[in-house]
DNA sequence: CAGTATCCGATGCGATACTG
DNA sequence: CAGTATCGCATCGGATACTG
């Protein structure tokens, strides 16, 4: 990408992060992943190559190191301090698309593997029995697809195919209604009263369900009023 | 640029404003620049058409306006709401800069004329005496030049060539020198001592320019211990 | 699983020259 | 002063195929 030929410390940042993807890598490393193929996973538009060479220069920069992990068998992707320290600007940087990037949630934009992927992630996995808990998602509407939610302990897995287990919870769900509750601009009890989203189940699962599923980091932050244009890049 | 097609906050921030050269527009603007020509003193090395086609993508966007300036001659550029809030953003990204981005000054970085520029536009005038004061910079060393800077009143100036006043003030600095001052990594005193610069002017003078010298917004934040490497990207 | 290798078409960037 | 116009070259995105 090159210099700007500045002293300027916004500059300098810039020339390391104002990089198509690397903000999004950073964030995938800031929420814990740690494996290629789960930055993959948060990322799934990335060219696999453009990945692995985002990944090669932020290890020379220095904001991030590949190491042995803790199995001694896989390499794994760690932030270094400097890398940490990013935690301020991508806190700011996505408080202000929460304000002012919010006109819609494009259909281009959903994604219900990409939402799973983010639940299982924030899950608070204290919040239900201790023992193995199946829920499946039927997403309706636009990109119908079904997923299933184990819990088992600390382990959270999601599933694309039938695990063989019978579900302790069903969650129905059209896609663009899960992603704005997730996003923190629709309310889960909206979305049951007026039909968007039906839970199944026993009574004490489905009174747990919204103290377990975790939102957006930025879900609590408000919209502004008048949103900014996304889509004009060019 | 293109989407992520992602619906994370982050993400939609970053298709706006994680694009070249982005940044730095909005930090001019923030910085009071208002006019095509300011922009370009402030960004002395961004092609032109490229800064004529941000500018239409921010307007477009949203991030900006053009409107007719107050004299009702020349067109003006302004931040709306949402391009003031990015202040924040900014603000993390310079601070995470200045501390990580630190290792040295290089001297394809270091510009007399876009030091000036940004002197100029920090400049504490209400501490200088009320009549019209000239002061002469030379910079030694690398890229030795000659400014003046002529404050009066409300105005501020800045000149390549002589502008036929008797200067009450000699700056003499040599060029690093004066760079890492504004930056906050060298102390004026400490210059002044080891003679990287000299002041050669009327006590009062001397004595008040350390004071009505703003420095960097982000002069104030200590470098973090150990820095990052800015030039790898390749 | 975690990459590497290659190829192609589209776009982005930077430099230079021109203009009302 | 505030842009247009043009033109290479580099990079990006996406697809596909291969590997220890």
């Amino acid at each position: 990408m090159g210099t700007y030929r500045q002293f300027c410390p916004i500059a300098k940042a810039s020339e390391i992060l104002a990089e198509r993807w690397t903000f999004l890598i950073v964030r995938e490393l800031l929420l814990g992943s740690r494996r290629f193929s789960e930055l993959e996973w948060g990322l799934p538009a990335i060219p696999r190559s453009l990945l692995v060479h985002r990944l090669r220069t932020l290890e020379s920069t220095g904001l991030l190191v590949r190491a042995q992990a803790a199995n001694g068998k896989t390499r794994e992707y760690r932030l270094t301090e400097a890398g940490n320290e990013l935690a301020g600007v991508l806190e700011q940087l996505g408080t202000w698309g929460q304000r002012w990037a919010n006109d819609e949630i494009r259909p281009q934009d959903t994604d219900p593997s990409l939402l799973m992927w983010n639940m299982r992630r924030r899950l608070n996995k204290h919040l239900l029995p201790p023992r193995r808990v199946v829920i499946q998602f039927d997403f309706e509407g636009a990109k119908r697809e079904t997923y299933w939610l184990i819990v088992d302990r600390d382990d959270v897995e999601v599933c694309k195919t039938n695990p063989g287990f019978e579900p302790d919870l069903f969650v129905r769900a059209d896609t663009w209604a899960m992603h704005a509750i997730w996003l923190g601009r629709l309310e889960l009890r909206d979305a049951q009263r007026s039909g968007l989203i039906e839970l199944v189940g026993p009574r004490e699962l489905v009174t747990a369900f919204p103290d377990w599923l975790a939102l957006s980091p930025f879900a609590h932050v408000p919209p502004a009023r008048g949103a900014v244009t996304v889509t004009s890049n060019q």
